[in-house]
DNA sequence: TGCTCATGGTATCGACAGTAACATTGCCAC
DNA sequence: GTGGCAATGTTACTGTCGATACCATGAGCA
């Protein structure tokens, strides 16, 4: 094994690890058994190695996908291709930050290569007349999308505890662009629609109508409609 | 003016002009005329002047909208929202990237509250009975979607060379999640998807039907249908 | 007058990215 | 072989960074 495939895997290791996300050459090189000079002669400067082991875990992890067969419909692929993005992010939290969170590694090759495998798929679809936007245009919308979600999901995991925002999101940009997805994406039945809307509406007007037990237990029930498990 | 605010103020400034993105507690002690025990002794570390500067540069900027009339229109106000965050971003970029890129800032005000303006309008959509979602999941939606399209802008300027993937993705995402919103946002005429499904198609097959001159010039052709300008 | 507590200043620590200068090895032409 | 060359390895260092220990001052108060 050479000695820079060495370093990367060492970085790798230590970056999956780093509770701050970041790392320092000076570990890298000892995990590796490595001086600093040599690790300079090789990549350069930190960034460098960073971009380096950032496709390093890129590829590892797309090994898996590349050869997954193409669906016969492009717009399951567009979906296991958001799917796919959004598991990396969350698989390797850190080396996803340094790709799209931070301006660290800008000249990395793997958002290049999310980007082009994102634009073959939607080429497919525009070929079968079924895209609405530009395949370039369509390819930046889906990917700000994909990212936003995917940070949101790694930075604030309080405030978003399961995934559901990744398949929401994912089938209301989808459903935007894709002329024969399904048309609203994830969206409630009337019920659920109609216990929101009241539930939003007594936080004002309550007072007016109930006494703050009724409230209370009213907001209770429509809170029960609205959590309810979704049919199908 | 107590050396707090000195302080936070020399951040913010050097923050601004950093190419970076990052600055030193040293040069913000310098610029401040303050010795580093006293940076430590008011704000702990220097996660806490970052978070304090960010806080700073965000309500500077929000002081001109939080004074803004509310719209009659709730979805009105949901897309100038969406565009003040946008513009923060852009006019921002170092302290919008240390506040949703990196985890540098995470316990910083200025996300929560960016967060509760936005759940404002969104309760007040309900409560018409115009979202489709609940307002806590509609918030994190739209939160996500305009973060991934700031970073994305911020990020990759070359890619995103003005600002049209912003409001294509405001308007897609709140068509998603409003039931009255314009039901299919930026969407292309037919032409311009035909044309966009032909040169898709075209360049797998155009082999078969044209010579080279011809697929070229016919390529030509169906970018100036694509690209030329819209309706209205 | 003594005490406490907030603030200011000096000097320093340990970790970091990056590099200069030198030593070593392997390899190829002759 | 042998001389030369390029790649690789090693030591030791620079300047910067975040953070802190320690001391000094001064205001308010019993």
């Amino acid at each position: 094994m050479s000695t820079r495939t060495v370093i990367i895997e060492a970085a790798a290791g230590l970056l999956a690890h780093s509770p701050s996300g970041d790392i320092s050459t000076r570990a890298v090189c000892e995990a590796a058994g490595v001086q600093q000079p040599a690790l300079y002669r090789l990549f350069g400067d930190k960034q460098g190695l960073l971009a380096a082991t950032v496709d390093h875990v890129w590829d590892e992890y797309l090994g898996m996908k590349r050869s997954a067969v193409r669906s016969a419909d492009p717009l399951e692929d567009l979906r296991s291709g958001w799917d796919s993005h959004t598991r990396f992010a969350l698989t390797h939290p850190n080396a996803y930050r340094l790709l799209f969170g931070s301006g660290a590694v800008s000249q990395a090759e793997s958002a290049a290569e999310a980007m082009r495998l994102l634009r073959d798929v939607l080429d497919r679809l525009a070929a079968q007349g079924r895209l609405r936007l530009e395949p370039e245009a369509a390819a930046r919308v889906v990917m700000a999308a994909n990212t936003g979600v995917a940070l949101a999901l790694i930075l604030r995991p309080e405030q978003n505890p399961d995934e559901a925002l990744s398949t929401t999101v994912r089938d209301l940009v989808h459903s935007g662009i894709v002329s024969d997805a399904a048309p609203v994406p994830d969206a409630d039945e009337p019920e659920r629609i109609a216990a929101t809307t009241l539930r939003s509406a007594l936080t004002t007007t309550a007072g007016e109508l109930f006494t703050g037990r009724e409230a209370g237990l009213l907001d209770e029930w429509l809170e029960r409609i609205q959590t309810r498990p979704r049919p199908n």
